[in-house]
DNA sequence: GGGAACTCTGCTCACATGAGCAGTTGGCGC
DNA sequence: GCGCCAACTGCTCATGTGAGCAGAGTTCCC
């Protein structure tokens, strides 16, 4: 039923939000004095009575994201609005990602990267001297057995160009066939170099993977569906530079771990700035696992994506009492 | 393209009306005086980025009933927003009906009111004592004949109790066969004198129905879906106190009108109170007209039919320059 | 290049508003 | 009936806020 206060408070809110009437002319009118007017619209905005939305493709959802910061204990978060007009969110993401560099104070003498689709339209997004002397270096293997290659590489050199550094490229494949081949790789000069620099990157900015047979790791021929199939039945979720997790942020097969190129998750776990930037309904899982095992430092993502993370009861490994 | 100073409203909103900062607050986090902040969540408001909406079943659609009331020299008018929750609509605008009837002052001596199932649902809202001393008249014939003639009966009962008043009934058939009976039934003593009571009421009630096959009047006997059919194809979009108009407002058959009891649409159009009450999917049309040739002064609806009433270009008899 | 018309900016000032507080009312147990 | 607690009411006062105004900056036309 709706009560008598209910009601009283729906015609101040419409005489206060909708006709701009003061509370005092609202006393007059409905018989209150002015303090009870005050009272009636607080409670109607408590109640939910008065609903302010911010309605923009811009916009962000900051107690979600209060809420992401406290539970995962992250160091920030950006949670875009669920689209009102037909605009992509996987882009309105990116852009959100790219405004976030862009607003690093001090912004990184060094970012390390991955590769994929995600990446690629955060470099597009950069504005051309979004920032002075960054340096960029891939943290993953990919280039030249990879159809993408062009993009991949294509993607750490706008980024470093733009932000007026240098690229610095990791040339090795993602997986190779034998743990040998990849520690022969890494002891390689130039490769060592790459990596090390990767490790001494001031930040990291990387997306995730979907563990299924759509996956750019199958696409590229570096694993086979039945590869990914096999995975999935062990538990994983996704894939983070290159390496496939379960829920629980773990390693799903470690001989193939042993064979990918690139930077550690420990590494990453342990790094002072990690920017993961995940989107999409496909995603959800592994943006789950990335965020509940400490991935990542920084965690940009959509609405939905994040109230999925969100609404899993048993996440937030560092679940915190607030007072 | 998203400007920057829309960028900056947004920021600005989601501070003042998410985070609860001040204006001052606001502008020293932004770089901008105090005032800048101001204008640009005035902006904010105005270009719609910040939306505040009341979000209750008895709320009100303030801005269309003062277009409504504008457009057709309404004395008042009353839209009920379309459901966000499964309510009925139908039965939240007879809410809103009973609502607007308590609350007239004064209160009418005599209030004259048709039959069917709005107002039965509106006899249902009006809480014991809604007034003191309200006589109700029916206006238009229907009892006996009539299915539902004991609704209809009691409808104007309910209304007369709760109101402290007394009840008078037509006691005639809707539509006769022949228009001398009609004259001779109207010449009868009891007859005649509720009819003299209903052209004397101080206030009218009524509802319209839809010119189709599940009209009241072929379920009751009255018409033949032939003959419903046959006032279509010569414009009928409904029926008022039992006669057929067209969009216009015109009654469309003379002679079947010459055969109906009831008061006349000219006496509803020159009284001083007449109140519609409309709602309702495919009562558009007949809304329309009701409004726009002026049956009514007060127009009772919900949000969806009031658009449909609004929308159409070339309705508004009297539409008026404003300044 | 000069000037008029315009918008934009920061300000004063009056008004609107919420926090906090004391007095009042209305339950409720004894 | 009596007193206690809790909720509610109306108030003071400090603060937040928008209207209106004058000066600065911008555009546009001659």
């Amino acid at each position: 039923m709706t009560t008598t206060v209910e009601l009283l408070s729906v015609r101040a809110a419409e005489l206060y939000y909708e006709e701009n009437k003061t509370q005092d002319e609202i006393g007059v009118l409905l018989g209150l004095t002015r303090w009870k007017v005050g009272r009636l619209l607080t409670q109607a905005r408590e109640l939910g009575i008065v609903r302010i939305e911010i309605v923009h493709p811009r916009a962000r959802k900051h107690s979600m994201e209060r809420e992401l910061c406290e539970r995962f204990s992250l160091v920030d978060a950006v949670v875009v609005p669920s689209a009102a007009d037909g605009s992509s969110v996987a882009d309105r993401v990116a852009e959100a990602a790219a405004d976030y560099l862009r607003a690093l104070r001090p912004p990184p003498a060094t970012l390390g990267v991955s590769w994929g689709r995600t990446l690629d339209s955060i470099a597009e997004h950069l504005p051309d001297g979004w920032a002075r002397g960054v340096d960029v270096v891939q943290i993953n293997g990919g280039v030249s057995l990879n159809r993408r290659a062009g993009t991949a590489a294509s993607t750490a050199v706008v980024i470093a160009r733009t932000g007026g550094g240098q690229a610095t490229l990791l040339p090795s494949p993602a997986i190779l066939e034998h743990r040998k081949t990849r520690l022969a790789i890494e002891a390689d000069r130039t490769v060592a170099g790459v990596l090390e620099r990767a490790a001494g990157a001031s930040a990291y900015l990387y997306s995730a993977g979907v563990a299924d047979a759509s996956s750019v790791l199958v696409d590229s021929g570096y694993l086979s569906p039945e590869d990914v199939a096999e995975l999935v039945s062990r538990g994983a979720v996704g894939d983070v530079v290159g390496r496939y997790i379960d829920a629980d942020g773990n390693i799903v097969d470690n001989e193939l771990d042993g064979r990918t190129v690139g930077i550690s998750l420990t590494q990453l776990r342990s790094a002072a700035l990690a920017i993961a930037v995940i989107s999409g309904g496909p995603k959800q899982a592994i943006a789950r696992a990335v965020v509940s095992s400490s991935l990542c430092s920084v965690f940009i993502t959509d609405e939905a994506t994040a109230k999925a993370v969100l609404d899993n009861p048993d996440s937030g490994t560092t679940l915190q009492e607030r007072s």
